[in-house]
DNA sequence: TAGATTGTTAATCGATTAACAATC
DNA sequence: TAGATTGTTAATCGATTAACAATC
């Protein structure tokens, strides 16, 4: 098992990578990788010795199989299936990102309560009530919840998706949420990054 | 300067002190406000301890005072002005999540280059063409620009927020970006964070 | 009083960076 | 060859947690 920190340089990484290989490039210097990502050249040498994967002396690393090495370590063998609670503008956004991207990440659900929207297809993806969520998050074999929806439905859902026998749940909603060990969590909360924006601001004054 | 995972937690206690002052509680203690952010109450009181402020020993935190010691450490004297760049389904969520709340941090600008947009009030913002990005940002004294645009433009609209002498860019493409020294910079990336939970999941097969 | 709680220091844990041997 | 680069260990830095004195 990775550290957290060296599987999101990864995931970064082979992004970065995957446009190199489309202008041509076939190797790259770990110096040059890093600069894309505004870090240091030993962190990307180390994060690589992680996954096993080798560069040449001089030559660098060869992007292609490099682009393989970090799949191979970072991504599931079978596809995940995720679903979206919450089909507003933020749940729009994050299923749209998807769309048209090769991965074995695929959105194949969200759900919302809004009768407007439940039985439409929005964003390319089907959307159901809540109250079918655990129904179907079982019967498409969903492994993954994102929840989008307005921070004071947020308890009663995780509640749901904890029945569901989800395995992981992103939570971008402003309400912090409990849910038994062995679901992984993921909270993320732009509120906070704006207010820790502007605290580092302060002394930036002119 | 606090560490920034502080700045971060005293931004979230924040929140839930809000809450449960409006339920009518008016003390807590620390092992309470630990449980609602999964943490340990020991991290909770250092944090209160940095920011200078004390609790009664069997009676825990006052929640109006604790709320006002936070804001006195997080918040800027002054209001913030915030510019959305790239005003589609993630740049409207954002700004929808600001609208309504008391707060000193507004957004008053958004930035696009459809020209089916520009000229409109959008989720009750004023949207501009990406071209007056320098000229607006100077005259409306907006301090942080939040980027929420294809990842194709990135480069170009970093540049002009450089130029435009902008304090804090907080970056939600998947685009990393370089900016010079005096300008905070806080980078988010979702499909990072998905990736990331993908990879803890793994070893969840039931 | 005893038990519960705060505030704070010291120890531990984890992540980054420095240093450097190997070698093309 | 000399300089550039990788791979890896050791040192450093920062963040969390354990331990505990103080006291209501």
């Amino acid at each position: 098992m990775l550290p957290a920190k060296t599987i999101e340089r990864l995931s970064q990484y082979r992004r970065t990578l995957l446009q190199i290989l489309a202008k041509g490039k076939l190797h790259i210097f770990s110096h040059e990788l890093a600069e894309f990502h505004n870090i240091t050249a030993v962190q990307v040498r180390r994060d690589i010795m992680l996954i096993g994967y080798s560069g040449q002396l001089r030559k660098g690393y060869n992007v292609k199989k490099l682009i393989d090495a970090i799949g191979k370590t970072i991504d599931s063998k079978n596809d995940q299936n995720i679903a979206i609670i919450g089909i507003g503008n933020l749940g729009k956004a994050i299923t749209s990102y998807f769309n048209g991207k090769r991965s074995n990440l695929k959105i194949i659900a969200a759900f919302d309560r809004n009768p407007a929207k439940v039985g439409k297809v929005i964003s390319g993806v089907k959307c159901y009530h809540i109250n079918d969520l655990v129904d179907i998050i079982k019967k498409e074999n969903i492994s993954i919840g994102i929840i989008t929806t307005p921070p004071d439905n947020v308890i009663d859902i995780a509640e749901k998706l904890t029945m569901s026998g989800i395995k992981g749940i992103l939570n971008f909603t402003t309400t912090p949420i409990k849910i038994s060990q062995n679901i992984c969590l993921e909270e993320y909360d732009m509120i906070t990054s704006i207010e820790k924006l502007t605290y580092f601001i302060k002394d930036k004054n002119p």
